[in-house]
DNA sequence: CTGTTAGCGCGTTCAT
DNA sequence: ATGAACGCGCTAACAG
């Protein structure tokens, strides 16, 4: 492969004005950086990265480090998604992005930081992460800008977070359920370790309180946001508390399985009991019926995170927490509170 | 960070030494070497990969060129699925995998081999890629060795392939189509760049051929690999050819649209019109009626593509060229023909 | 404006 | 069995 001193012998030059040169310097004539860029271009010259990274310390690469890219996570393509726009906007800004292959056996074996030196990513973007991942305690405590997907932590300077406002799309939904009569509302939940959880837990909370509906403890299920756990969570719900006309779900996930959980209970969505999600991940609208959901920009959210990631790396001057919108779906697995007679 | 150099001092021994100690080398005193594992792991040490690189020629990275990873490949997550595979794969062999951020635009600019050479990877796996991709052509020419996925190459020696057995699974869907008595069935293809199309249609001609049925070249329309496209030729299809009973669709993401264009049309399926995928997408278990499919292990196939890579930088001898079976999976949108009355 | 010198962290001769 | 010296390709002082 052509190398900085192919270009600089060809052009008659040293090394260090061609690289000057190609690296926009302004310190070199006109004339000779014409002549330069030519002979680059005649030759497909490339400058190798490794070298460049060894001594600027900078590598235009970051580091993708999501516990979620499992096979279990191909249901909801979420990190799918998140993954588009990150590779967008970094495309944009020529950074490149590396998956860090993290398995939990290996990560007893190497810290985070060494992981991150190892590669010699300028920044890094955790997702998937639980709250008590021994990599977001590791994290804190290095030096390298991250930014977290769905972790709002504002301890520190160069770490920054995109989350969508789960309280506010909590409330928008458990609303929705109480403006069709729902008085008596369940929620399925994904687990403690989420901090998405706590804040849809708040927002449902938030919700019955406005309209002087009593929390009830008992009407809140684990369903760890799988299809399983979710069929489970809605299965205790219902056999437990009969009473119930509406369950809103933590993730569209775990709202597919109540939906089957339901159907085997003989009972009928939304005619019986009305079911909401979260997420708005793909087979929310080919289910039947389609799922009423809160909608993720996730495309937005993955894009957004390069976005400040980069911003950070480059000195610019942004706002490092970032809340997105989210977005009342209403489908046909909602309808009016039933009528009951008794 | 702490690099080779304290290492070697903290053990009392040269860089050299401790490179051949770490690096597995045997021309060393189990003793020394034991003392300077022990003061590297103290001391937390990993070698920078950047260094290594520059010097060794060799990254233990590898490239992954999709030109799939966009917004629209979010519906069906074939790209995910297959990335899962590779990511396993890859962390297995303690590999790590980098997405080549490529936009048409930027393909222009920057050839296969600068991007490859640029970042030092030791392999490449394509995907995603129509026949026509420039890049393509381009590898052929480069030496860096490359796994491609659906594109059946045999002309070099460091380039191999994974994919489906298309033949196999088109002829299983559409017998499974003439077993219940269909006799007009239409096909909706992606496009001619693409080598599963060929293959896909070289299996439905069998099939028909098989069984004593003409291949009738109105009965193919492609759609783009598009949801909208396949509804759009779902729509031109029945419209032209009424006596048509089935349709065999070459991706699940099309039998969708189909499913759609049905609808619109006042049909039923599979009472009047029994529709056939390709793929086994997560949205087609969810979708009404749920689709009749031929299944592609893509967590598998990205598995494969990543273990082959590696297996052909590590110089073992294996078989480059991978076909993974197809299965059929029968759902509710295949049912027995019609009986026309005419 | 340009060239010389130095060194990033590591693996690899070649001696010893 | 171990170390000294060299160089991978590049950028960054420092001269001139």
């Amino acid at each position: 492969m052509t190398t900085i001193k192919d270009v600089a012998r060809q052009a008659g030059v040293s090394v260090t004005t061609v690289s000057r040169a190609l690296n926009g310097h302004d310190d070199v004539n006109p004339e000779t950086r014409r002549r330069i860029q030519e002979v680059a271009d005649q030759l497909g010259y490339s400058p190798n990265i490794a070298a460049r990274t060894l001594v600027s310390k900078r590598s235009r690469t970051l580091g993708l480090l999501l516990s979620a890219l499992t096979r279990n996570s191909v249901k909801d393509n979420i990190v799918f998604e998140m993954l588009c726009g990150m590779n967008d906007r970094a495309a944009e800004l020529e950074y490149d992005l590396v998956l860090f292959n993290t398995t939990p056996q290996k990560q007893r074996q190497k810290s985070y930081k060494a992981l991150c030196k190892e590669r010699g990513v300028d920044g890094v973007i955790m997702m998937g992460m639980r709250l008590d991942d021994p990599y977001l305690e590791e994290m804190l405590h290095a030096s390298i800008p991250c930014v977290l997907i769905d972790i709002p932590i504002e301890r520190k300077k160069n770490i920054g977070y995109v989350m969508t406002d789960n309280v506010q799309g909590a409330m928008e939904a458990v609303t929705h359920l109480i403006e069709r009569g729902h008085r008596h509302i369940g929620m399925i939940n994904g687990h403690a370790q989420a901090a998405v959880s706590i804040q849809r837990l708040d927002g449902y909370r938030q919700a019955l309180g406005r309209h002087g509906i009593p929390f009830a403890d008992r009407y809140v299920e684990d369903g760890g946001f799988s299809e399983d756990g979710g069929k489970d969570a809605a299965y205790r719900l219902l056999t437990s508390c009969p009473e119930l006309t509406a369950i809103f779900c933590a993730s569209d996930l775990m709202a597919l399985g109540a939906l089957q959980a339901i159907r085997a209970l003989g009972k009928r969505v939304p005619e019986d009991i009305s079911i909401i999600g979260f997420d708005n991940i793909v087979a929310a609208q080919y289910c039947t019926p389609a799922l009423t959901t809160v909608n993720q920009d996730k495309y937005q959210m993955g894009y957004i995170a390069a976005a400040t990631l980069i911003d950070m790396l480059e000195g610019r001057q942004v706002p490092r927490y970032r809340k997105m919108p989210a977005e009342l779906i209403v489908r046909a697995s909602t309808g009016p509170a039933p009528v009951r007679q008794n």
